[in-house]
DNA sequence: ATTCTTGCAAAGCCTTTGCAACTGC
DNA sequence: GCAGTTGCAAAGGCTTTGCAAGAAT
C-alpha cells in the first residue's frame, strides 16, 4: 500500500531537534511539538490540520490550534513533513524517510494514492534545464474517483435501474 | 512566448451562451458576463479574481466581486477557463482554444512559464490505467526561480561582496 | 533572568451567499 | 411577468497573529 521508506539515521524528532538548534536564534524544544513529532510518524498519512487537531485530542494529547499549525509550520521548514496544496485546505505528509512521489486524489472519498515515476522526474529536470530555471520542489496531482467509489457508483446505478 | 493555439469554430462568447442555453433551466447572458468573456479571451495572461476586477474597473468596466467570482465558476463550468489551484488563491487562464500544458512558477515574481509534455500525458494514462482510476483532470506545478530572477539575485549578490 | 512558546480570541484573506432590487427572455 | 442575475454586506472556512501568561534554557 505504502511505498518503501528511505533510510535515514536520524529520528525524526532528533532531526527537529538539530533543526530548532540550527536556527540563527535557537528556537525551543516542548513538549507539545515532541508530542507532535511522534504522533505524526507514528502514522503514515496524508492529514490536515483539523484531523490531526481531533484525532491527537481524542488520544488524550493536550494540544492548542495555534500551536498545530505554527509546530505544522516548523515541520515543513524543517524537512520533516511535505505540505500538499490541493483543495481549499492544506494538507501534510512525511517527507523526512519518505520518497518523492505523486498523488492521485479521489474527488469523492479524497483517499490520496501515492505513485513513483521516473519519467516525471526527467521531465522536471528537463524542463528546468531548458528554461534555466532553479527548481525548488514540485507538485503533480491527478483528480478523479477511485475505483472503489467508481464501483459504488455502478452499482448504484445499476440498482436504479431496477 | 505562448503555445500554439487550438483550432476553434465558436468565438468564446458562443460557446457561453450555448452552454447558459443548454443547461437544465436556461441560464442568463448579461452585460457584465458578455465583458468577461472578451475581455478575459482578449488577452493571454494568467490571473486572479482580483487581477481581474482591478483591470476591467481600470479599463472603464462595470464589474462587481460578487458577479466576477459567480461568473468566472460558470466560465469553468463552461469549458472555457481552467482553474489553477497554486498557493493561497485561485488563478484562471484559457482552457478553450488553448493546449494542455503545465506551470513552472516563480516564487519570487509569480511568474507562470508555461511549457508542453507528452511524457506527462503518458504517466498520466498509464498510472490511471493501474489504478482503475477515472481520470478527471491534472495539475503539475513546478517551483522555483526563474531565470531573470536569480540573475537579479545573483548580480545583488556580486554587488553585497564589492 | 531572558527569550521563546503557548493559548485565547481576534483579525486576515479569499470566496461564497442571503436578500432585495433589477433585468434578460 | 417569471425566473435568473446583480450588488451589497455579511458570513464561511482556513490560517495567522497580538498579547499576556507560562515554560525552556
Amino acid at each position: 500500500m505504502h511505498l518503501q521508506s528511505v533510510e535515514v539515521s536520524q529520528s525524526p524528532e532528533e532531526k527537529f531537534r538539530e533543526y530548532l538548534a540550527s536556527r540563527p536564534r535557537a528556537q525551543r524544544f516542548t513538549e507539545q511539538q515532541r508530542d507532535m513529532v511522534n504522533y505524526i510518524f507514528s502514522k503514515h498519512n496524508h492529514f490536515d490540520a483539523d484531523s490531526l487537531i481531533e484525532d491527537m485530542k481524542r488520544e488524550g494529547f493536550q494540544v492548542s490550534r495555534a500551536t498545530i499549525y505554527r509546530t505544522l509550520n516548523k515541520l515543513v521548514d524543517a524537512g520533516l513533513l511535505r505540505r500538499l496544496d490541493v483543495g481549499p485546505r492544506m494538507y501534510y505528509e512525511h517527507d523526512y524517510g519518505y520518497p518523492q512521489h505523486e498523488h492521485l486524489v479521489c474527488q469523492r472519498c479524497h483517499k490520496m494514492i501515492e505513485f513513483q515515476s521516473p519519467a516525471i522526474e526527467d521531465v522536471v529536470r528537463d524542463v528546468c534545464r531548458d528554461h534555466l530555471f532553479h527548481f525548488e520542489g514540485h507538485s503533480f496531482v491527478i483528480r478523479g474517483v477511485c475505483n472503489e467509489c467508481n464501483r459504488a457508483r455502478m452499482t448504484k446505478s445499476r440498482l436504479d435501474l431496477v
